[in-house]
DNA sequence: TTGTAGGCGTTATCAT
DNA sequence: ATGATAACGCCTACAA
């Protein structure tokens, strides 16, 4: 099975190259005759073009920018990291260059800054995490204006200047924890929502994931769990939950919407005499640690390493040889326990 | 920040494009001066060579052989042919081509005549998956005497002859089970494990599994579960299982260490009377519907789909761009429950 | 020891 | 409408 290049087809027919490329990439000016017979041997032989040397061909150098939360603030996008690095050394050597740009991600205007500074680099494409759903819509329409490629990864943005998204389903994300906890609380139990971080008012995620986690609970024939929601600061978290936690109740389940799940299960250790099945997000170093002694019982892994280098290789890929980029990928929500947590972190 | 190509380099150095050829690849025929001068820019300048015009300049052909077992005979193996015709598809427009192989997964004689066959073929690179321990053996000692790289997917075998192992850690994959078999199964009660398969003397997978489940539950302070091994052919399934469940006594859970889960789910579906859970491997459409009604808890996904596409992309970007092959790659070993299978399935 | 020329397959430009 | 030619960056023969 020989591979066929442009030069044994034009061979072939009869034409020289120049009438081959013409057919293949339909820009006119062939003569009817030469047209069929150079299509008709394209269809026989199922001509593929060699996309290297196209590639080289092209050779164009382009530029990426990532526009992410600092991973020293919100440890987070710390994997996130890592996956842009990767990203970044996997692709140098394809004439792709890659800058990352961090932002606070309790501050708007420090995301609006920011992106002020990347467009007047005018990249080929920006990887952004919208963190702030309305800042994030306005500096989109910029990047699309200026035609800049817009990828977004973690947050979900219904909006079609976006050329990608890729993340998870946040509403099945609760109904995996929910199923969860289903299994590990006993029926009819007290379960609390909590959302534990600095900033909810502009993010849809946590709201998502406490949709999909009471649409689960709710729609059981066979059991009726007390559902609480609770939307705390880190700094209020400690007084609170000790109220909760303390007064004669039967609190048996806690689903944190946040990474910061380590804090709840830290207070928890507090009350050794309750049976308190905790589930919540992430493979921070110290949820982890709770994972570990079973503390915590399940995390669901969000996997921003996973999404970043999945990101940057749609648009690498697109640049380099033209692969189209689908307009979503969802990822699996990986269900982590005490066993299988270093298979998501070990790489 | 510019690339640099060579012929930058050589007009800087004031030498030729060949002779900065010939320090970049230390080939010698340069004189001391030169050596220094160039050696000296390329650090300076970070020099990274264009992998794609050298691939364009190396412009072979390669050719690939994939070795599994026939997925009409073992359902299993259809996602890993999936995951090859993925890899067919993305990488015949760089000159690889890809050939299938199918065995009878039950019957060695079929695998080494495959073998057979494809060895004549003589092909740069074979994916075997070595569900035959001792016959892998024997045909990858040939491989390797005729210079044709060998990757392994799904079964781990230890032997230096193999390039890469693409598949997951099947002890630690036992212990996973065990530990939410732990969290849903009562202390103290009785847990089956179940091999299942038509052929279990010359596998070790099986027996991998079975050993970091009981090694997890041994092991636990608190709680002291009775465990009964049965090693059963799909055909005495029925009769035994009705055998064990039909007498008095306290079984709880069930974990079978193959994907024909499926088949011992639908018999435990006879004693709805029993509280019954059950953990099992792969995401078979059969057990697929068993996890959505929940009559299946848990299934541990091992990715077959993942795992060839993942091994082929590693031999294409080794012979494409020289990318270095890793010796072993570990996927992680997904939990899936009634909500998050088709983050698996879907792609 | 060094430089030059040519080609990998595709594409764009320029005469014809 | 067509064909020849050059170029992308790298590598290798071969000539000097």
């Amino acid at each position: 099975m020989k591979k066929y290049t442009i030069k044994d087809i034009a061979k072939l027919a009869g034409v020289s190259k120049g009438t081959v490329d013409r057919v293949i990439h339909k820009r006119g000016k062939v003569s009817q005759t030469a047209l069929d017979k150079v299509t008709k041997l394209l269809e026989e032989i199922d001509y593929q073009p060699n996309l290297i040397a196209r590639s080289l061909k092209n050779s164009k150098s382009y530029h990426i920018c990532v526009i992410q939360p600092d991973p020293e603030i919100d440890p987070y996008w710390q994997p996130c990291t890592k996956g842009v690095n990767d990203a970044i050394n996997e692709y140098k050597s394809f004439g792709i260059t890659i800058d990352s740009y961090y932002f606070n991600h309790a501050e708007t205007h420090s995301f609006l800054k920011v992106n002020e500074e990347v467009l007047k680099q005018s990249p080929d494409a920006v990887l952004i995490t919208p963190v702030f759903h309305k800042e994030s819509i306005e500096v989109i329409k910029k990047y699309n204006a200026n035609n800049v490629i817009v990828s977004t990864i973690n947050d979900p943005l219904e909006l079609n200047g976006i050329t990608s998204y890729v993340g998870q389903d946040l509403i099945q994300s609760g109904r995996i924890a929910a199923r969860l906890m289903e299994m590990i609380v006993p029926k009819n139990k007290e379960i609390l929502i909590i959302h534990l971080d600095e900033v909810f008012n502009n993010s849809i995620h946590m709201q998502l994931k406490e949709k999909g986690f009471k649409n689960y609970l709710k729609n059981l024939s066979n059991s009726n769990y007390n559902l609480k929601t609770y939307s705390l600061q880190q700094s209020d978290l400690d007084e609170k939950l000790h109220s909760l936690l303390n007064n004669p109740n039967n609190v048996s389940g806690i689903f944190v919407t946040t990474s910061k799940v380590y804090s709840v299960a830290k207070i928890v250790q507090d009350f050794p005499d309750l049976d308190i099945k905790i589930i919540g997000y992430d493979l921070l170093d110290e949820n982890i640690k709770y994972i570990k002694n079973n503390a915590i019982d399940f995390l669901i892994n969000q996997n921003p390493k996973h999404q970043s280098y999945l990101c940057i290789t749609q648009l690498a890929e697109y640049f380099l040889f033209d692969k189209k980029i689908p307009k979503q990928k969802l990822l699996p929500i990986d269900i982590v326990n005490s066993e299988n947590f270093d298979g998501y972190t070990n790489d």
